[in-house]
DNA sequence: CCCTGAATAGGACTAAAGGCGGATGGCAGA
DNA sequence: TCTGCCATCCGCCTTTAGTCCTATTCAGGG
């Protein structure tokens, strides 16, 4: 919602793509066309639209081509893929579904149907997105593992509270004095801990046992 | 594939959900019925199915309810719903789709295009399931990331090719005489190479290095 | 009451890490 | 050709990490 979303309209009939990408417009899309569906597919591929409009009827390259061409592609997997067709039969839209478009349109197009469609399929590409985020966890997006609390650490690595602690820390790369002023005691103590946890996860010193930490709070945070 | 795909059959009348059921059981697929929405959302939280039919008009529950009801649960964001409706009627359809199914069949129901359907809405939830796999790449599991590469570390990171292999073997938890070892040369040179890592990254030490690069290759994998 | 496990900490020591300055050779671009 | 940038290596030095051993305190359970 945020960040305005992009539409990619491939439409050969200039009129229709205008109209359209004017309607799209005023109503706060950003908007790229094409006019037939070789053009499309490249297009496609350098804008990296959320959504795309495609008529079925076009020169050069049919909509199901379209389709077809970008669902090969691992970056086109999830964009909603709406066509747009003359003709109200319903052969030509289920080839066009089996193909891996999400939805149709049928001309003459009316502005609350087509805005309908794109807000329902945006929420529920979201949807998915979200779906997946939660499967995946925080890891999916690349960004470091949840470091608020040992308890991931007491639990999965069978550390002592106190351990789980000492971990938490060093595996931000917190020095051992560090440890021991944030934990409020001797830097003996942390060496001693950490001793004493190198050897419950067999390693050797505190870079792979950070390693481990790291492992242990993403396989969490991914539940 | 391997494992069979479980169908959901959401249909009032008896004559029509049984058809479907032999038809689709004849095909392969695990089928489970229910007779209205109602049942049918209980239905669908039990058993989990693959993909859901779910007739529009019927008693107790209709079908913009039920599609409406399970996608507001998480567990069900991703699973194709496909409508099936007596109706050629566009306007009920469009109905459907914007509540957020997938799909739609028209009776009377066409084994082709039924099973055509089923099939592209498999493969479709197949192919999103792994773009986001993609997206989570091996942190997604809680794995660790990748260190078959130093690539991604010169790339995201702006080192250089040596710098860049160096912490590969450091963020793994070897030592700076493991690393000379294996990488064929002085332990001052590693030594030389992780300052200046550690001024490039702005950290301190080899553990918060290794962080840096950990987290760097979990985004590479997320792509 | 005794025993165990956890947390604490000290001393003494070895090993590793990291900083600083200097130095060489290769290689690509101005 | 000269100038950076990169990779390589040295020595010297300080700081940090890590080990081994010992010891105290405290909470719970049998």
């Amino acid at each position: 919602m945020t960040p305005k979303k992009k539409i990619l309209i491939v439409e050969d009939q200039g009129m229709m793509r205008r109209n359209l990408a004017l309607l799209l417009e005023m109503e706060g899309f950003e908007v790229v066309t094409a006019e037939n569906g070789r053009v499309g597919v490249d297009t496609a591929r350098s804008e990296r639209p959320d959504v795309i409009l495609c008529d079925i009827m076009m020169p050069e390259m049919d909509g199901y081509t379209v389709v077809q061409t970008l669902r090969e592609d691992a970056a086109f997997a999830t964009t909603p893929f709406l066509f747009l067709t003359a003709k109200g039969e319903k052969s030509d839209i289920r080839v066009g579904m089996n193909f891996g478009a999400d939805d149709y349109l049928t001309k003459p197009i009316v502005r609350e149907d087509l805005l309908a469609a794109i807000e329902a399929r945006l929420a529920r590409a979201e949807a998915q997105g979200e779906h997946y985020r939660e499967l995946g966890g925080t890891g999916a997006t690349g960004n470091l593992p949840d470091f608020s609390s040992p308890a991931p650490l007491q639990q999965n690595l069978g550390l002592t509270a106190r351990e789980a602690e000492v971990l938490l820390w060093v595996a931000q790369g917190k020095s051992n004095g560090d440890v021991s002023a944030i934990l409020g005691c001797s830097e003996k103590t942390v060496k001693q801990h950490l001793g004493n946890i190198f050897e419950k996860l067999g390693v050797e010193n505190r870079t792979s046992a950070s390693l481990v930490a790291v492992e242990a709070l993403a396989r969490h945070s991914a539940k």
